[in-house]
DNA sequence: CGCATCTCAGCGGGACTGACATAT
DNA sequence: CATATGTCAGTCTCGCTGAGATGC
């Protein structure tokens, strides 16, 4: 109860998750992009083709979120879309080849970031920390 | 290189980590107070007085965010500010006693949080979890 | 009809920048 | 003088809500 810098104490406002939220957030915009546009794009990486709705749900995305990132992809050329011809509703959206290699891009930067970010730890106790969050998702 | 959405592959975009985020403004919003509060209240019970700017340098806040956060803290009655005798510039920051009862009482709202997100985990892992967190911050 | 999809406007919080007056 | 402090205005992203139009 009377612990210096309680936050410090309690795992959802540990130090390292503050600093990772922030580092995130400086790296995607040193690059030019935003994490959004990554999650997207790594989303639609994994599936020739999804719909918006799909893709708020892969992403965890609010729709409308979807909606306004899309529209920045489009412009940038690095998505498509065109509607499903078996539902009029849905668009179907994909990467183009320059969003393929925008996301392999941003991989490459997100990389370097977490490969800082992880210095302190050894590949074993990586290997540990990944599985724990894991089971924590 | 073609893993099925990269992001989870990567630590800072974990699963976890977006989940982390999102709970706890959740948490602090029902409980009618804001992560910002909590961290500038568990800084101060850690010292008798603080000034501004070393709030802003424990926590981490920019120091124009230190400034708003006490407008409302005050207003509520959780800290009390008086002008340092021997420094014109600097206004001393401390907790009243509600601002410490506030403070035991969103400790317990995100204890609470935090033991449904890590109840995955036995608590020899939780503890593991903690270490490694801790040489990241 | 109910329901899903997409779009748009707007909100509150977090993190940051630049500027300013004041005091050391 | 340069530096530090507190305050204020403004920006951007994130996460979310509510509404509307359209199609199933």
């Amino acid at each position: 109860m009377t612990d210096r810098l309680r936050h410090q104490a309690t795992w959802l406002m540990s130090r390292a998750n503050l600093r990772a939220h922030t580092l995130l957030q400086q790296a995607f915009s040193a690059a030019d992009s935003r994490p959004y546009f990554y999650r997207i794009m790594a989303t639609l990486e994994s599936a020739d083709r999804l719909s918006q709705a799909d893709i708020g749900r892969a992403t965890g995305l609010d729709r409308s979120d979807v909606t306004i990132s899309l529209r920045t992809l489009d412009a940038q050329g690095f998505i498509a879309r065109e509607s499903d011809s078996t539902d009029g509703r849905r668009m179907l959206v994909r990467l183009t080849p320059a969003g393929h290699r925008e996301l392999d891009r941003l991989a490459s930067v997100l990389a370097s970031v977490q490969e800082g970010f992880l210095a302190p730890l050894a590949p074993t106790e990586r290997e540990t920390l990944t599985q724990l969050l894991d089971r924590l998702g």
